[in-house]
DNA sequence: ACTGTTATAGAACGAATGATCGGCTACGCT
DNA sequence: AGCGTAGCCGATCATTCGTTCTATAACAGT
């Protein structure tokens, strides 16, 4: 019952990523969104809280399609070949996956590239939002945990800190766009992987 | 002739880092920046045309002290051993000297690692502050070029793009410290760099 | 047709922003 | 002593922000 939406929810999501990827920080108010889709601020604070809700909304659908993405190619990797080389191209897999997502979803791919959780989000979060957030990060330690495990046969602080590196602190500075590249930022991108494996942990060396 | 300066402009510039580190972005306004120094907001727009201006400055110093201490870094490298494996380390030198800069300077070398120049500066600087940020971007092309040549004889683009990588793209990642980090963030980086100067350039191995 | 519920529209509000302006102060020079 | 210049101060401007508010529109159930 009650008045059907004019616009659905990820239209507004949709607006907000497409404002944050082609005019910047700046450009993302709660009035250009609401302008965007053709709607008034009224109706949008009806949808969110709080503009801090909204962003907090449009991350957490950027993460949940990066974690899906992400895991599909690591299991596809994992599956095909169960060897240490196997899991080397599982976490290459993995931090290519950026590249991934920006085919499916290329605003997405941009955000989480772009701008840090916290740079963009405010505190104080409504709980279920920031439970959710939470949730969706300790799947993405399980992921690199089951890496790390492929990878050297345990996961513990060293191991899973060294394929973080490679997953989450790599990829954003290679994939992202800024610079002019000549040749394939993703080949790049496999050499630093390699580089970093290849010296992780300090008593194993790759078979 | 005319009353003397109650604040340096440095000072100025120092306390625009402090807030930009502290405090985040946003925190960064006119009135903070003056507030901070004891100053108004007047004598400010005294000492700078515009807000964007003073960020142009701000950014165009801790820039000018992060190509100092790289080309420092990198004269030792190249001066110690003019061996391949010396360049690669000159390599390594140059992408870590972010870490130098910290010592010296830690709010210019977060600036530098945290925020891109785009993203924190609108357009339309005035000429003269375009012209020296021009000058110096090339004058770190001109580093990257002699790292090229050291590395492989050549400089093209695509040994120069390699480089590029290295001393560009890697280290703000690995060495900005928003994720507790175990191992030594300096020994990633430098197996990343590793990684990526093997397998550049294609046609080209290591002594 | 009436009622209840939900969504929308858009004006309005207070706070904060970058920028401007006129009056004032402290110095060097003659 | 008096003047010109450069710098400082702080009130003030118009604008824009996130948010709130009230009235209205569109549905479902009876």
């Amino acid at each position: 019952m009650g008045r059907p939406r004019k616009h659905d929810l990820d239209d507004l999501l949709d607006a907000a990523e497409a404002l944050l990827a082609e005019s910047g920080h700046g450009a993302l108010t709660v009035r250009a969104v609401a302008d965007a889709v053709g709607g008034s601020t009224g109706s949008l604070y009806h949808a969110f809280r709080s503009r801090n809700e909204l962003l907090g909304q449009m991350w957490l659908r950027a993460a949940r399609r990066f974690l899906a993405v992400q895991r599909e190619a690591v299991d596809v990797c994992l599956q095909r070949s169960p060897t240490h080389e196997g899991a080397v191209e599982a976490t290459i897999a993995a931090a290519s996956s950026y590249e991934l997502l920006r085919r499916q979803h290329p605003t997405s791919a941009q955000l989480l590239m772009e701008y840090r959780r916290d740079a963009l989000l405010d505190d104080g979060l409504p709980d279920e939002l920031a439970a959710q957030l939470r949730t969706l990060e300790g799947e993405l330690v399980e992921l690199m945990r089951r890496l790390a495990v492929a990878l050297w046969g345990r996961a513990d602080r060293y191991t899973v800190d060294a394929v973080a590196v490679c997953v989450v602190d790599l990829p954003p500075g290679l994939l992202n766009g800024w610079r002019p590249r000549v040749s394939d930022p993703l080949d790049s991108l496999a050499a630093a992987v390699r580089g970093v494996l290849a010296t992780t942990p300090p008593n194993r060396k790759p078979a």
